[in-house]
DNA sequence: GTGAAAGCGCTAACAT
DNA sequence: ATGTTAGCGCTTTCAC
């Protein structure tokens, strides 16, 4: 291995000079530094980051918990997320939770033992809030993606809540009166322990427009398919289904083809998450800017107090599963 | 912070004996053990990863180098290696190379400062043999995904050639007879230099079976849509298409859309990537089991020599699309 | 402007 | 079975 020793010994100095050569620190002579930067390219060398990160006390690697592994959403924030870092000079540590309480703890630790100066995390539930503390109390930044469960900690949403109020409203107005939202049901989590919280917003426009029929489904994460849902889609035979996303979507169109049901002469359908595929399929669906979101995180990152709520506005994108018929 | 110092003192042994009681490794009473574990606990100890492997000279982070934001297949392989590999105590550092070679530089270097024991990446290029060549000369693992460029480093891909091929052959027992392959073209790497290489499968099928008629488009990858792809599309006018990636697909749907060409009467259609929304579509896919990927992958990752060459087999899935009128 | 030396937190010889 | 000590590669006073 090549190290600083190898580099200051090539160019003739001492290996404080070559540490001050290479980081623009402090006083070099214009030739000396050349002659270590020569140095460094003779020799391949890259500096030792556990090495540099054990003396100087600061770390540049943001830890990311990810709660599901095919959700479109966050791979793509993941992504941009990484992008961004780089540019910075910070690199990235990805750990999954996958919906799990106890994984979520792991992935805590894990991060904390790669010393980590940041961790941007989406919470599976409200139960690591030592964790979350122990975090914070060693200085390590720490920030809420997608769902706010500690209020005491910063956290960027997309505002679903007044989403699904939006939406349900565009509901009525297209004629639906027996609307059906399939909201989001938490492992190890109380689904009104987090904001935001689709099934508020639906409530709301449904008082507000004096609906007497309709119904709302939490429907677990993870899962590609649920009997209880498909029960409760026959039984109550809604015209209208504000869905929570992309993958209940799915599930529900594939219900709406086993039971021979069109949209939107039958059902009419507005759903979360405005990919590519669903797009495609002309649905009328809540479109979240991604890059806002990202645009508005990345600021935070690095920013505790006080702790800050950016809530993100999505934005109703018509197509031809909400028009008249 | 705590360091295993503190955990020494408040055990009320040397620092050596609180590591070795922390490893399971060397001769430790277990009732000195136990103190050391009490310790741990009511201080909250968690060990510094940097300063162990600076030590030790042991990494357990397995950088991944992954080419493209926004594939669903490279998310998903990410996810299920990032689950297994912390299973055996591993955690990844994660960055994009983004199609573009001198970000797989950067990509490297930033994976080498981080002293990772392996590497699995996607190459997007030929022309970084230097840097694939520093890697292992550090003993640093590394493995190729998805494409094989160097064929002296293990690489683990599907058989997209033959895949191709036999998709090809299903076009032409289905009637077809002016076939178009959208393959893959890329922006720093020749595709006759990379296995496997969907145009040859697609090439083959055409001579064994006479066919005169035939077209194939190399489509960049990142962009999802092509001016180029369009016009070769209304000029060739096909009957069938093999479409390289569900990106090229809904582009390919989109056009026969506007054009008005209906599925599959006027065109049948085989696509790479048996996705969800595919299968919704009831399109006829060629599914890559991406299991079987990961299981082939993960065995290999800290084996060398010789390299491998990991081909899965993919399966036609067949649908609707490709179906006789 | 440059070098010598201490030390970050941890582990591995070696001593006891 | 446990403690002492050296040192991994780097940065950072502090001399010079």
């Amino acid at each position: 291995m090549v190290t600083i020793k190898d580099v200051a010994k090539y160019a003739g100095v001492s290996s404080a000079t070559a540490s001050r050569a290479l980081r623009d620190i402090g006083y070099v002579r214009p030739e000396t530094k050349q002659r270590v930067l020569d140095a460094v390219n003779a020799l391949g060398y890259i500096a030792d980051q556990a090495a540099q990160q054990l003396k100087s006390g600061v770390s540049n690697i943001v830890g990311i918990i990810v709660p599901d592994i095919k959700n479109y959403f966050y791979n793509i924030v993941v992504s941009l997320l990484t992008q961004r870092l780089k540019s910075d000079g910070k690199t990235v540590m990805l750990t999954y939770s996958n919906e799990n309480s106890e994984l979520e703890r792991e992935c805590f630790y894990t991060l904390f033992a790669a010393k980590v100066c940041a961790i941007i995390f989406t919470p599976v539930t409200d139960r690591n809030y030592d964790l979350v503390r122990k975090t914070t109390d060693n200085g390590i930044h720490i920030t809420q993606l997608y769902r706010r469960v500690y209020t005491d900690i910063n956290a960027v949403v997309f505002d679903d809540e007044d989403s699904a109020y939006i939406g349900a409203k565009h509901l009525f107005e297209a004629g639906c009166r027996r609307p059906l939202l399939i909201g989001v049901s938490y492992y190890n989590l109380r689904s009104d322990r987090v904001f935001p919280n689709r099934t508020t917003g639906f409530l709301r426009a449904v008082r507000e427009n004096q609906i007497t029929e309709y119904r709302y489904f939490e429907h677990t994460l993870l899962e590609t398919s649920d009997p209880a849902f498909e029960q409760l889609f026959l039984d109550f035979q809604p015209d209208g289904v504000i869905s929570g996303n992309n993958t209940f979507t799915l599930e529900l169109l594939e219900l709406m083809r086993k039971y021979g049901l069109r949209c939107p002469e039958d059902v009419k359908i507005i759903t979360f998450d405005d990919i590519d595929w669903i797009s495609h399929l002309q649905l009328t669906a809540i479109h979240q800017p991604i890059d806002a979101f990202v645009d508005a995180l990345y600021p935070i990152i690095f920013y505790q107090e006080p702790p800050r709520l950016e809530c993100i506005k999505s934005v109703l994108v018509r197509r031809k599963s909400t028009s008249a018929v």
